[in-house]
DNA sequence: AACAGGTGAGCGAGCGCTCGCTACCTCTGG
DNA sequence: CCAGAGGTAGCGAGCGCTCGCTCACCTGTT
């Protein structure tokens, strides 16, 4: 056991994560994955009971630097409308810099038709969407954001005009920067919704 | 060939939709699509060369009222603003009467990795994108939205936070008016973003 | 006679997954 | 000190199954 089978399970994972962006989920197989690792599909089982087993480990992946962030949110004392802004430019930074993982959004409904999976994806959803929401009510709470305006409505718009962005990205091959737009939109968007802009 | 097989292949294309509905694209064979028609998968290959091919057909029906939708603002002589409320209105109010449609745009991704589909899809998403586009920049050079604000930024806004609210209503098994929370956003952000908001 | 619609067996390919096996490492007891 | 036991990673054949699709054939209408 040195140091390469060591990251097999995590290397496999980067693997599957690779194509589901390349081939899409559809184009996911235990060969296919076997064959780029350069192993047998027989050994693919010997690190994950299932295939499903492999996709709740991307998802894994996917999800494991949610919790530091909204934390650093807190730990940084930054004021709520700051917060979001460093949470979208953390996010989308990471995407940036790891373009792949951005297929992963995209297979939402997909994942939703599998009780596994769709269990997993509702937790992820939920946390992320609960850690935002309390920080957009914290915004309006302190005044920096309208509060006449519901805000289930700005995280709809918020999360919708990023994950739309995303989804933009990936269809023109990443041809602008990712990163600024995501920083510019949600400005944009929290200069609108400020409740003292004049 | 009496009216039932008339309406045949449009009967597929329903059917279609109502399993990538319930079971996801995952589900959609063409086994499963012969079994709810109740006929053999024989017949099925005489309607259509290919299962693509009905995908294709489905892409169709999704974007069959496109055209009509955007032409109506034109003749309805409708301001800017009120064609984008028009718009948003008219596709929620139908998809909240055909709540199985709303499992396509879910598909986005996944119809992009395959060639024919991908093109389709393109071809719907861009004339979507341009006559919206259109109809947002009309809505800056009139004065009724700001035109210090990119075009596409708000294209991303308007366009992100309906599919996200679709998104939802799925999720939540559409315990909510999808009418209503489309309308009420796109006004809000309508409102944010006029220019002449006091 | 031509043809459109329908049947159902069945093809080859690919799927997720299992199994018996080997090779190598590490730990342990006489 | 080293034989043996146990564990882990890997191999590759192959299982049972489903997939999209084809084909020879049937039937009723034009």
């Amino acid at each position: 056991m040195n140091i390469v089978f060591l990251h097999r399970k995590e290397s496999v994972v980067l693997t599957a994560i690779d194509i589901i962006n390349e081939l899409g989920i559809q184009g996911l197989s235990t060969k296919e994955l076997a064959k780029r690792q350069g192993i047998s599909e027989g050994t693919l089982f010997k690190h994950f009971r299932s295939k499903n087993e492999i996709i709740l480990s991307v998802l894994d992946h996917f999800a494991k630097y949610d919790k530091d962030i909204f934390e650093s949110c807190t730990k940084k004392n930054l004021k709520p409308s700051e917060a979001l802004l460093f949470v979208a430019d953390s996010c989308a930074s990471y995407y940036e810099n790891y373009p792949a993982i951005t297929a992963i959004p995209q297979l939402y409904e997909f994942l939703a038709h599998d009780d596994e999976l769709g269990q997993k994806l509702n937790q992820i959803l939920d946390f992320r969407a609960q850690s935002i929401k309390q920080i957009i009510e914290a915004a309006q709470a302190s005044g920096e954001l309208r509060q006449d305006v519901d805000s289930q409505i700005l995280l709809h718009i918020i999360i919708g005009s990023f994950r739309n962005i995303c989804f933009n990205w990936r269809m023109q091959q990443n041809n602008f920067s990712l990163r600024e737009r995501v920083v510019l939109t949600l400005r944009t968007v929290l200069q609108a919704f400020s409740s003292n802009h004049e």
